[in-house]
This record gives C-alpha cells, structure tokens and sequence, in this order.
DNA sequence: AGCTGATCATAC
DNA sequence: GTATGATCAGCT
C-alpha cells in the first residue's frame, strides 16, 4: 500500500526541537502547526518538555497518551462533554497503530444516554457534535514498543463524508431506538456498522438507570459509543 | 488472532 | 455516579 507508506515515512521521522505549549490554540491553523510539529517526536520527548514521567506499560495508565497530547496541544474542555477544543470545533483522537499501520484500539466517543431520551435527535446528538470535526494523532501503539520510544505520526484533520456520516446516523439511531425499547440488556457491541454501544464504566459494580422491557427503571452498567477499527481505518486510508 | 466485555486513572 | 482519557485481557 503506497497510502500508508506516507504515514510510516512521518512516524520515522527525524526528532526535532521544540517548544513547551500551555495555552490554548488561537487557531485551527495554529492547532494543526502544533500538531504536525509533533510528528516524529517520541512519547518521551513530549513527556520530557512537560517535565512528566512516562509509564512503562498503560496497564494502569490507559488514557495517557491521550492526556499527554491534549496537555501539550494546549487543550483545555477537561472532563467537560464538549469538544476538546470547543472554540474551534475540533475533537482531538489519539489513534494507537499496529506495525501494519492500522488501529489497534476501537475509538471512544462518549457517554451513551439511557434515560430521557425520547426526544433526542441525531443532528444535536453528542456523537454528532464530537464527530464534526476530530484532528486524529496516529501513534505507533504495539505492546512490544515501550511508550516512552512510540513515536507520534503526522496528524489528520477529519471531517465525516456525507457517506460516513448517514452510516452513523443510522447506527446511532438503531442503537438509541433499542435504548428507547428497554433493550439496552439485549445491544451487545455486534450491533452497528461503524458505530457500537459497549460498557463503559470503572468496573462491573457501577451502575446507572436505564429502561427496562416494560418501560419501567432499571439499573445496568453504564455504556459508551465507540468507533470501530475499520472506520478508523478508513479514515487512515483516505487521508493518505 | 481479533473482538467484546471489562477495566484503570482522574476530576468534580 | 458522570464523564473525560483510553487499553486490557479473557473468550470465541
């Protein structure tokens, strides 16, 4: 594949010098200069700027690199459920690589809403809004490369085709209709072409309300939408 | 081997 | 608990 030739030739990039980020981009232009300045840098050469240690493993540090690049790109939306950079319009994605050069990893989206949802609508749906636009930072994520040598590729500002995004319309709004029909216990994460619904909670003992069969309360465990390796993919193809 | 369901850290 | 950032790891 001649495509993903490109991204290899910007994860092996040659390192360069460069300057610690806190505030937030002005600009799209400017958020998308940082960020291709990041391509070839390792993990540990950001880490190093930010004056933080880099895990061994992600085993109890999974949202790491996603925290580290948003800190240095100079976000700021916290734990809020907006965009990371809501003023541009922009979501920002880490995307983990195989040496294939494909995701490793599904995509997290958000928090899937399971009460109160009778009048909810795909167009000002949260999936929508985070999906708009999303600046994806590829990283190489293989096991067996320890994260302070994971190099950091060249990013993709991302917009849903009208294709992509009727597909995730449609998905969503299969998903949120079984919600609505008090199936949340029958939608396992085989449902949805693109978009899947799957538990999304700090352990099996968390629990949230939801609608039952008979249109009454229960409790289950909370869920989040996530994007699937092969939309990722996708998304990785046609960029390069 | 890849996927689904489970899990980890942190802020509020 | 909700919501962010995700990856882990057992099972098929």
């Amino acid at each position: 594949m001649l495509a993903f030739f490109h991204i290899l030739k910007f994860i092996q990039g040659i390192c360069c010098s460069f300057v610690k980020i806190t505030h937030p981009p002005e600009s799209e232009a400017v958020l998308l200069e940082r960020a291709h300045q990041m391509a070839g840098l390792s993990l540990s050469d950001i880490a190093h700027s930010l004056n933080v240690h880099v895990p061994n493993n992600f085993k109890r540090h999974k949202g790491w690199t996603g925290q580290l690049i948003e800190t240095h790109l100079g976000a700021t939306a916290g734990s809020k459920p907006i965009q990371d950079f809501a003023e541009l319009g922009i979501e920002l994605k880490t995307l983990p690589l195989s040496y294939a050069l494909k995701p490793l990893e599904t995509t997290y989206v958000c928090y899937a809403p399971l009460v109160n949802i009778s009048n909810l609508q795909w167009e000002t749906s949260n999936v929508k809004n985070k999906l708009q636009k999303v600046l994806w930072i590829p990283i190489e994520g293989e096991r067996d490369i320890p994260p302070k040598e994971r190099k950091i590729g060249s990013p993709i500002l991302w917009q849903p085709t009208e294709l992509q995004n009727e597909i995730l319309r449609q998905d969503w709004e299969e998903l949120m209709e079984l919600i609505a029909l008090g199936k949340i216990e029958s939608i396992t994460a085989r449902i949805g072409e693109v978009l899947q619904l799957r538990p999304k909670a700090a352990d099996g003992s968390a629990l949230t309300q939801a609608i039952g069969l008979d249109g009454e309360m229960i409790h289950t465990r909370p869920r989040g939408f996530y994007l699937r390796k092969s939309f990722t993919e996708q998304i990785l193809e046609d960029a390069f």
